[in-house]
RNA sequence: GCCCAGGUAGCUCAGUUGGUAGAGCAGCGGACUGAAAAUCCGCGUGUCGGUGGUUCAAUUCCGCCCCUGGGCA
C-alpha cells in the first residue's frame, strides 16, 4: 500500500482517565494539530462532567471536533462516528493540520483502520420490532440466519437483534456484508503514529476512582438530575455513573452505594478496555505505546 | 448477668434429615463490525468462629468458650 505524505495522523488510546486528552492538548499545540475525538460517549452534549469531555477553557487552546456534538436524546453509532471522524481527517489534511484522533473505544479505532462492513442504513422500525418481539430471538435467527446464531451466544440479545435486523432489512445476511471488502478504512493510505498510554493496572483503578470523586465535587449529580426526563435505554443514559446516580435520585438506592456501584462499573470498563487492546488492536502494543510512570 | 438470633468464599447470604459445601456480587481471564462507557462468555479449597465430646465419619448433633446484633435486667 502506498502511503501518501500529505495524509498524516497521531492516534491517542489508553483506558479511561490516562491522561490522553491531556496529552493530546500538548500535541495538539507542538505539532499544530487538530484533536478529534474517539470517545463514544463524549459526543453527547449534555453529559460533559461525567464524561470527563474538555473544559470549554481547554477547547480554546486547540481545535476539538465530535465533542458533545450529538444531542443525548439521539443514538450514535460506530457508522456516524466513521462518517463524522472521516469529514474531520479530510478537512484537517486539507488545511494542512495533524489530526489527532483520541478516546478509549476501542471498536471506533477498529473501524477507523480496518474499515467497517458497508451495510445499508435499516428502518428503525425493525430494530423496535425485534427489541420488542418476547419470543426465542435466538431461535428466529437460527431460522433466517444459521451462520450467526452459530456464533452468537444465546443471550448475546444486542447482537443477535442486529443480525436479524440485517437480513430482515437487507435479505442478506450479516455474514455476507462482513466478508466484502470493506472500502472506508480511511486511515489504509495514510502514515499513523499510534500511542497507547498504559498504566498499571492497580493505579489505573486508583485514577478513575479519583478523578470520580472530582467529578462529584464538580456537579456530576446535578448534571444527572437533569437527564431524568430521557429514557434509560438511550446510550447516553448507560454512560458509567448515570444509571447509579440516577438510582440514587430516584430513591432506589443510598448515596454510598451509588458512588460504589460507579466506582465498580470504572473498573470493569477499565478491564474491559484492556481486553480490547490486547485481543483486538495487536499492532497497537508493537507500535509507539508509550508507558507513563 | 440472663434470654433470643447469628458467626460458611474478599462482601451479602444459601445449604448439608451427619459422608468435608454453592449462588449473586467483587476479582481475574476472554469475546467483540451501526447501543461499544454497550453486550456477552468462562474461572469457586473456603481451618463452614474456637475447643472438647458422641460417631466408622462432625461444618451439620451435644457441652463449654469467644465474637457480633437485638431484647430483658
Amino acid at each position: 500500500m502506498v502511503r501518501s505524505p500529505n495524509k498524516r495522523a497521531l492516534l491517542i488510546a489508553g483506558p479511561t482517565a490516562s491522561g490522553k486528552s491531556a496529552l493530546a492538548l500538548q500535541m495538539a499545540r507542538e505539532r499544530s494539530g487538530v484533536i478529534i475525538n474517539a470517545d463514544a460517549i463524549q459526543v453527547y452534549r449534555e453529559l460533559r462532567i461525567l464524561s470527563a469531555r474538555p473544559t470549554p477553557a481547554e477547547e480554546a487552546e486547540a481545535p476539538h471536533k465530535l465533542y458533545g456534538h450529538v444531542p443525548g436524546c439521539n443514538s450514535y453509532s460506530v457508522a456516524r462516528w466513521l462518517a463524522d471522524a472521516t469529514e474531520a481527517l479530510e478537512e484537517a489534511w486539507r488545511e494542512g493540520l495533524l489530526p489527532i484522533v483520541t478516546g478509549g473505544t476501542g471498536l471506533y479505532f477498529k473501524a477507523l483502520e480496518q474499515g467497517l462492513a458497508d451495510i445499508p442504513p435499516i428502518a428503525p422500525d425493525i430494530r423496535e420490532k425485534w427489541r420488542s418481539f418476547d419470543g426465542d430471538l435466538h431461535a428466529e435467527l437460527d431460522r433466517r440466519d444459521p451462520q450467526a446464531s452459530g456464533v452468537l451466544k444465546p443471550n448475546d440479545r444486542q447482537r443477535i437483534i442486529r443480525a436479524l435486523e440485517v437480513v430482515e432489512g437487507t435479505g442478506k445476511t450479516l455474514g455476507h456484508w462482513q466478508a466484502a471488502a470493506s472500502r472506508n478504512a480511511v486511515l489504509a493510505d495514510a502514515s499513523v503514529e499510534r500511542i497507547f498510554l498504559e498504566v498499571p493496572r492497580d493505579d489505573q483503578y486508583a485514577r478513575a476512582e479519583a478523578r470520580f470523586e472530582r467529578m462529584m465535587t464538580e456537579g456530576a449529580l446535578e448534571e444527572v438530575r437533569t437527564l431524568q426526563h430521557l429514557d434509560p435505554a438511550l446510550p447516553m443514559m448507560k454512560a458509567i455513573g448515570v444509571p447509579e446516580l440516577s438510582a440514587y435520585l430516584r430513591g432506589e438506592s443510598g448515596l454510598d452505594e451509588a458512588l460504589t456501584n460507579a466506582r465498580t462499573a470504572t473498573r470493569n470498563y477499565i478491564k474491559r478496555q484492556f481486553t480490547w487492546w490486547r485481543g483486538q488492536m495487536k499492532e497497537w502494543s508493537m507500535s509507539g505505546s508509550r508507558h507513563l510512570s
